[in-house]
RNA sequence: CGGGGCAUAGCGCAGUCUGGUAGCGCAUCUGCUUUGGGAGCAGAGGGUCGCAGGUUCAAAUCCUGCUGCCCCGACCA
């Protein structure tokens, strides 16, 4: 892409509005804007990072064995008031009245839903266990939005349903996510950490929030140092291997984590001075096993073996790619801009032409730029005729992992000058090696 | 929803107290020069001063009502 056909609106100063430093960035860089309290649009930039988070997000949901559906945004108030959420909810959810003064609402979640399409078709236990999952907008009506993306009322969401004849079969479901969730978000360049989470009505242990470590994240966490290293589960992961996950899930949830609504002082005391971990986090996940909350009340039943029709046992699990955006760049960032993790970059090179008109500069860029392409690499070629300064300064500020610098100084020796994004790490190549350097 | 604050050009702001017909920096456009860390000079364009009333010869400025947005708290992927 030519920098110069591209629409990525920079801005050079900070705008008020926005105080912590993914909001600061993502505007900056030209990837959100906002266009009420908690709604942004996503420009070109952003909406091509959220689309690589989500297209990861599909991959180990669908490596998992979930499968992908997609629900409408607008709900019908009838199916809610069947599981007596619609008046439990309260002003987070939006409602709205269509022509004919239906009631409707924008849906901030799908359980009702997803258990009307599963009663709809599934009647015996031999269809089980399923999960079933989308990537929609929700709203959610927060009474203060705030922190760009991070918590909008308008945000994307994964989020997969399971059926299982019984809690048994709900546990390995609800196994399945968890390691799942556990490869999402270390290919997203995330060190994630489930920690215990309320279960409410339902009780036991299964429910566990994924935070991420992040100095401006906004709760407080605290855990054993070991999560730090601890292995992440193979793509050879052999997801019906109901022991094998099992013992996965156990080893990950052997040691102490919690955040401080959970925090339990007495167990954290218990931790050796040397391996105890407190900082600040930010919640990128959320799974949960919930039984027959739904089901029951729904009548979700399924013929079991027995020939008794039974409730189906349901989890949930959700997953927000357009928080996730802004998570990773409070993740990842300097004083000069974003600093984008390979996997999810939205482009893979920058390519900045120091001197565009420059028969030299021009014919090298296109060149580097043609043989990257070729590649499987995807370059954003500033073609534009900024000075160098500002085209430094862009650069840094969106992020991208690689930057391969074409100017007249470097090239009279025929060189260009790469380098990575977020060290000082620089070299002096010629044409050529820079290519087979920057395409790998 | 309680408490605090803001609204003037795309962005950041001054002007409001003390009313006199709107300004600065950056950005944009034109020309010339310049080209390795947000260039220089010269010129130009861009505003129903958030909205609606009111006071006044005259309102960005004073008064009334409304709306939007931000921050702190209680709630959330």
């Amino acid at each position: 892409m030519r920098l110069s056909r591209y629409f990525l609106p920079v801005l050079r100063e900070t705008p008020k509005e926005a105080d912590i430093v993914s909001h600061r960035l993502m505007l900056r860089a030209g990837m959100i804007r906002q266009e009420s309290a908690g709604i942004y649009a996503w420009l070109p930039l952003g909406l091509k990072v959220l689309n690589r988070i989500s297209a990861i997000v599909r991959e180990e949901q669908n490596r998992a064995g979930a499968v992908e559906l997609l629900m409408p945004t607008i709900q019908s108030a009838e199916l809610w008031r069947e599981s007596g959420r619609y008046d439990a909810y309260g002003k987070e959810m939006l409602r709205i009245a269509d022509r004919h003064e239906r009631e409707m609402l924008f849906g901030p979640t799908n359980e009702e839903m997803i258990t009307e399409i599963f009663r709809a078709s599934v009647k015996s236990y031999k269809d089980l266990p399923l999960n079933l999952y989308h990537i929609q907008w929700k709203f959610r009506d927060e009474i203060r939005p705030r922190f760009g993306t991070m918590r909008s009322r308008e945000f994307l969401m994964k989020d997969a349903y399971s059926f299982d004849l019984d809690k048994e079969g709900a546990r390995h479901s609800y196994n399945k996510m968890f390691v799942a969730y556990l490869r999402t978000f270390a290919r997203l360049g995330l060190r994630a950490i489930p920690m215990q989470a309320d279960t409410g009505p339902i009780g036991g242990d299964l429910s566990h929030e994924f935070i991420i470590l992040a100095d401006t994240g906004e709760s407080e966490v605290f855990c054993h140092k070991d999560f730090l290293d601890f292995p992440i589960p193979g793509a050879e992961t052999d997801f019906d291997d109901v022991a094998g996950l099992q013992d996965i899930v156990d080893s990950w949830t052997s040691l102490y984590a919690a955040t401080s609504e959970k925090h339990d002082e007495a167990r954290y005391a218990a931790i050796s001075e040397g391996d105890k971990l407190s900082a600040r986090g930010i919640e990128v996940g959320h799974i949960f096993y919930f039984g027959t909350k739904y089901s029951a009340p729904m009548g979700a039943t399924v013929t079991a073996p027995d020939g008794h029709e039974v409730p189906v046992h349901m989890g949930s699990y959700g997953i927000g790619p357009s928080r996730l955006v802004a998570a990773l760049i409070e993740a990842s960032h300097d004083e000069k801009g974003i600093i984008w993790p390979e996997p999810v970059a939205p482009f893979d090179v920058a390519l900045l032409n120091l001197k565009v008109g420059d028969a030299a500069t021009d014919e090298a860029s296109l060149k580097i730029y043609h043989a990257l392409g070729l590649r499987g690499r995807e370059v954003l070629y500033d073609d534009t005729d900024d000075r160098p300064g500002a085209k430094f300064a862009t650069a840094d500020l969106i992020g991208l992992p690689w930057q391969v610098v074409v100017g007249p100084k470097g090239l009279a020796d025929g060189k260009v000058e790469v380098k990575r994004r977020g060290s000082d790490e620089r070299e002096l190549l010629s044409v050529e090696e820079a290519v087979n350097k920057v395409a790998g």
